[in-house]
RNA sequence: GCCCGGGUGGCGGAAUGGCAUACGCAGGGGACUUAAAAUCCCCGGCCCGCAAGGGCGUGUGGGUUCGACUCCCACCCUGGGCACCA
């Protein structure tokens, strides 16, 4: 018999898939529809990773299913290409991203070709194409059109390392995300785009998709809702000073507020400079806030600092009393209103600062009544209760308290999230230029639409400057253009967009790659749209995937897109650590790099391999000596099956001869397990199901051979191998005659009536402890069970001769004798 | 601190409330071979026992149940996300 040779098929198969096409999504297909997308890759100069090969897989098998279901799949494929590794390396090497980018997609291109994925090679997107950038820049336009896209002067997180403003998803734990330096705090004019306008709807509409649940609470807890009041608090003896205006979230505390504090950046301080005593003091704390890097604040801990603003005080609208105003740094200017009402009593920070500056802590708030809950016990208490110390509300329930008092004084309700609006700059040469000019006499000019794309061009250093200018502005010739408006002299905004863009958007694009009217056609996001399944990792569950769904939504609302969600179901898989358990990295040198593993064992036996390595969603590390048992698995298949494909006649008569039906019983119960494995994303259950029906079927029954499945049965067992390692499937499909693709052909339909064994396994306990496991005819009732365990030595003995309290007996499975 | 996961053999892990440890890796024994590799067969939780057999076993402690890895309560450990968000 021929050996299994992996190098020769999958060769062999992948050069056919390729060149007829195969896997090309057709738009006019009158089949159903189905949309898998995986994310794409950055291009880096490392090449694909095991994470990658885990993903890519997972949705591979799933496109191959629904092939063979019967649906036009589109599974497609592109280069997330803009982004800092690829200009660093330019910078080192003074080598163009462009030439970069190009060597890098053609490796991933040929490493992806080389694992057989199903992806349709003709709709590949390169988010550094001009072509494709244009659109990018295009529906940044329709942003600024709308009012979406601003410009503003903040602070922003600045990276002296990468030299590079980021967006707060972008700073983990006060470091930059890419490269672990502590990011500091410089005001810069950025452009931002207003993604809190659809805080509300990117919230609620996640009760319309069926992403993993831990996907949508991360998702909740980024955009932060908080349902609550603003309150205002006049400033003492100062008429004509507006109030101080609050956000909170306990109305029903108000009462308990005995002191306010300000943010250090609250416009408050400077309004009111000639009354305050200690401006002095004031004034250096703010600077001294202002200058403190997240990672400062951190190293600090929850300790408070703050000082108190000398010659204001607040009046609580509820007790009239004048209270302190403190400027702290534990009150953040960039949420709700940069101010607070402080109630010690009732939150764990205010009842820290009031500790260490000796403030009076009254509580308004019982867990049950007044008297149950003794005034001053386990304070702070954050919970809600009955009302006390709240003249005409004590008493109230602390719900109805909120309405109530914030009726009484004037306020109104109000939500707040904790999601804020997008910093859309950068200052760096690798990215879509923001298109909009600076006219002399117009002031901002959007480029107009014809005269899209603003072209990247060719520049000599890619070094951004310490100034944080990008590099573009040293080019004068293409900064300095003609205003669109006017005609009269104008400047080219220098900073471009960040790596998130043109990933905000690249699903559309799939279904029409090669527009160049449109970023897509109506008719085809019609067809293809929305997304059915998409895979992706967990670390872009709150950047990527909510930027995306923000750009949907933006283009739903402009009418150019069909849905209001761009993907209907999102799941992700567990990260491949190194052997140890150690994240890979090529500082720890625990890389497993895919192509030497294609080499030496296949790409068949890579992709069983990796959905085989434990629950899909978890991670899990490499282990090289594993791979073998998904190496030996498959030569074991490819044995049996071709065994049976090359058996002379009589050789086939003699194996039918043998009885049938536990074999086809064992059959019929994995083609459910596969099918519904593969749905839930269980994988390896998949497969170590696939592993026992052929330990079954090759075991010995004592004539020294396997057992045989007539034809009808093999083709069905090499289907639902086909999606997990598709080159081996196609082989052994073509020899038994089949002339098409696998991929084509109906998954088999599991049935019921088959899957049944004539006998079970009967259990029988004593007391709840198991005592003896028999054969019996499935089906037998509860009398007949009931009789053999109780005639059953080992139950006897058991029994020891107690009698039988009870019998429990659940039908084909066990009888248990309670004594 | 808050929000999600997860604790099962030497290892990765499997188990609609019903035979705990499937499947795979590693290990031990055997067959084949001049030999090795490959392959095939058999054995592998712990303790007592020559064995038959018995006892103990799914992070810890309780509970519900005829019966708990599975459900409930409390706790410990651990991975991830968020974090002075009023």
């Amino acid at each position: 018999m021929e050996r299994y040779d992996p190098k020769e098929i999958e060769r062999k198969w992948r050069a056919r898939w390729l060149e007829e096409k195969v896997f090309a999504a057709r738009d006019d297909s009158p089949k159903p529809k189905y949309y898998a997308l995986v994310e794409f890759p950055y291009p880096s100069g490392d090449g694909l990773h095991t994470g990658h090969v885990r993903s890519y897989t997972a949705m591979d098998i799933v496109a191959r299913k629904r092939r063979m279901e019967g649906y036009n799949v589109l599974y497609p494929i592109g280069w997330d290409a803009f982004g800092l590794p690829t200009e660093n390396y330019a910078i080192k090497t003074g080598i163009h991203p462009k030439i970069v980018t190009k060597k890098n997609t053609d490796t991933f291109r040929r490493q992806l070709q080389s694992l057989g994925f199903s992806f349709d090679w003709d709709r590949e997107v390169n988010t550094t194409d001009p072509g494709y950038y244009r659109w990018t820049q295009w529906i940044f336009l329709q942003f600024y059109k709308k009012g979406l896209a601003y410009k503003e002067k903040m602070p922003i997180n600045w990276c002296p390392s990468c030299k590079i403003g980021l967006a707060n998803e972008e700073v983990v734990s006060g470091k930059c995300e890419r490269c672990g330096t502590p990011v500091e705090r410089r005001e810069k004019e950025q452009w931002m785009l207003a993604i809190t306008k659809y805080a509300d709807r990117l919230l609620a509409d996640l009760d319309t998709v069926e992403y993993l649940e831990k996907i949508k609470t991360q998702q909740v807890n980024w955009i932060g809702k908080s349902e609550g009041a603003e309150l205002g608090f006049a400033v003492a003896d100062a008429d004509g000073v507006p109030p101080l205006i609050v956000f909170t979230t306990r109305p029903d505390t108000l009462f308990g507020a005995t002191y306010m504090v300000v943010a250090p950046e609250h416009p408050l301080v400077h309004r009111l400079e000639d009354r305050i005593t200690n401006l002095g003091e004031v004034a250096e704390y703010m600077k001294k806030a202002a200058a403190k890097t997240e990672e400062e604040r951190l190293a600090e801990g929850r300790e408070k600092t703050g000082v108190e603003i000398k010659g204001i005080k607040a009046v609580n609208p509820a007790t009239k009393e004048e209270i302190p105003v403190f400027v702290a740094d534990y009150v953040l200017g960039s949420y709700g209103t940069g101010a607070i009402m402080a109630v010690p009593a009732h939150d764990e920070r205010d009842f820290a600062f009031a500790k260490k500056f000796a403030l009076p802590i009254r509580q308004v708030v019982a867990r049950h009544s007044a008297e149950a809950h003794p005034a001053g016990a386990d304070l702070p208490y954050t919970g809600g209760g009955i009302l006390m110390n709240s003249g005409p509300f004590d008493g109230m329930d602390s719900e109805a308290a909120k309405r109530e008092i914030v009726k009484a004084v004037g306020g109104r309700a109000k939500t707040q999230f904790h999601l804020r609006d997008w910093v859309f700059s950068r200052q760096h040469y690798w990215g879509e230029p923001i298109p909009v000019v600076f006219c002399e006499k117009d002031g901002m000019v959007p480029v107009p639409e014809k005269d899209l794309p603003v072209m990247l061009p060719d520049i000599e250093k890619y070094q951004p400057t310490d100034t944080g200018e990008s590099p573009l502005s040293a080019i004068r010739e293409w900064v300095n253009v003609a205003c669109p408006a006017c005609g009269g002299p104008a400047r080219r905004e220098t900073d471009t967009m960040p790596n998130w863009a043109g990933s905000s958007w690249y699903f559309l694009r799939y279904t029409d790659p090669k527009n160049d009217k449109a970023f897509a056609a109506p008719e085809k996001l019609k067809h293809w749209m929305q997304v059915d399944w998409y895979n992706g990792g967990m670390e872009h569950t709150t950047l990527h995937l909510l930027y995306s769904r923000f750009w949907n939504k933006f283009l739903y609302d402009l009418g150019a897109v069909p849905v209001s969600e761009p993907y209907m179901k999102r799941t992700s898989q567990g990260m491949v650590l190194g052997k140890g358990g150690d994240k890979m990295s090529k500082s720890k040198g625990n890389v497993v790099n895919p192509d030497s593993v294609v080499e030496n064992f296949g790409a068949d036996t890579l992709r069983v391999y990796e959905m085989f390595m434990g629950p899909f969603d978890q991670a899990i590390p490499w282990d090289d000596k594993s791979i073998q048992g998904a190496g030996r698995f498959l030569e074991r298949f490819w044995n049996y099956a071709l065994g049976l494909i090359e058996a002379t006649k009589e050789e086939k008569e003699r194996y039918e001869a043998r009885a049938q039906q536990p074999k086809r019983a064992a059959l019929h119960r994995t083609i459910k397990k596969v099918g519904d494995d593969i749905e839930a994303m269980k994988f390896n259950t998949a497969i170590s199901a696939m592993m026992s029906l052929l330990n079954e079927l090759t075991a010995s029954e004592g004539d020294g051979h396997a057992a045989a499945l007539p034809d009808e049965d093999l083709r069905a067992l090499i289907k639902i191998l086909g999606p997990f390692a598709p080159h081996m499937a196609q082989e052994l499909w073509s020899r038994m005659g089949g002339a098409t693709y696998l991929d084509f052909e109906p998954w088999p339909v599991y049935d019921p009536k088959l899957a049944v064994e004539d006998e079970t396994t009967l259990v029988f306990q004593v007391d709840g402890r198991v005592r003896d496991t028999v054969r019996a005819a499935r089906g037998i009732g509860e009398e007949e069970a009931r009789a053999m365990a109780l005639a059953n030595e080992k139950v006897r003995a058991a029994l020891a001769g107690r009698e039988p309290k009870r019998v429990i007996f659940v039908k084909d499975r066990l009888v248990n004798v309670v004594a």
